[in-house]
DNA sequence: TAGTTCTGGAACTAAATGGTTCTATAATGT
DNA sequence: ACATTATAGAACCATTTAGTTCCAGAACTA
């Protein structure tokens, strides 16, 4: 019953990098806490809390086999957020809008 | 030249339901403060600062035609996010993830 | 049994957030 | 010139957030 997740929520836990670069890592795979920790000048307490905003966010579940507990993501909300924009999405889809954003994407090269 | 908005801000901004529904609204066309905090138990001031998140984030330009600084809804933050969900996409859009995503609309009737 | 590894709880801090009220300013209507 | 309307700035407050450090417990390893 997954205690149905309000996109506040997942919207606020994607605001962070941190936890978008983790959420990235976890495109390859389970990893632990350590293991997640590992790339970033941070505590290992610290990425461990923001594991937990990615639990609560219900970006992420984990399973704990033997003491190391296994992260694991999830897509569900992201398919919420996906379905969010569809509205927004209508608008950028018209033939006008096309033009103007391939304008954009030449100009957009840096980042 | 728009000033390279960060997807931190942008989700940060989409973080509060206020703010979501202002956007919502403004799909509706321009609108000044005055009419945006109309619906909301809130301060025309509290509105009024949603409002300059939402500029800040991006999602939102205002031109001030007379006193009334009429804001407009920008979808280029928007879009930014909807291309930082093709990573995650491709996963869902799996045969497989398929199957589980109609299991789950029908178990997600309710909200 | 004793030591090591992995993780979460508790307590703390600094900074950001969302809200308020009150005031100032700028443009419109009379 | 004066009152009205629409908005932003400033100051303030309570709550949340992101980080730290230190400690405790659970599970392997020897």
């Amino acid at each position: 019953m997954a205690t149905q997740i309000s996109l506040d929520d997942t919207f606020a836990a994607l605001a962070d990098p941190t936890r978008r670069a983790i959420l990235a890592r976890l495109l390859d795979g389970e990893a632990s806490v350590a293991e997640l920790a590992q790339p970033f000048a941070l505590t290992v307490r610290a990425i461990s809390k923001h594991v937990g905003v990615l639990e609560q966010a219900g970006l992420v579940t984990r399973s704990r086999a033997a003491q190391k507990h296994l992260s694991r993501i999830e897509l569900k909300p992201l398919r919420d957020i996906d379905r969010w924009l569809d509205d927004y999405r209508k608008l950028w889809e018209d033939r006008f809008d096309r033009m103007e954003d391939l304008l954009r994407r030449g100009a957009d090269k840096k980042e």
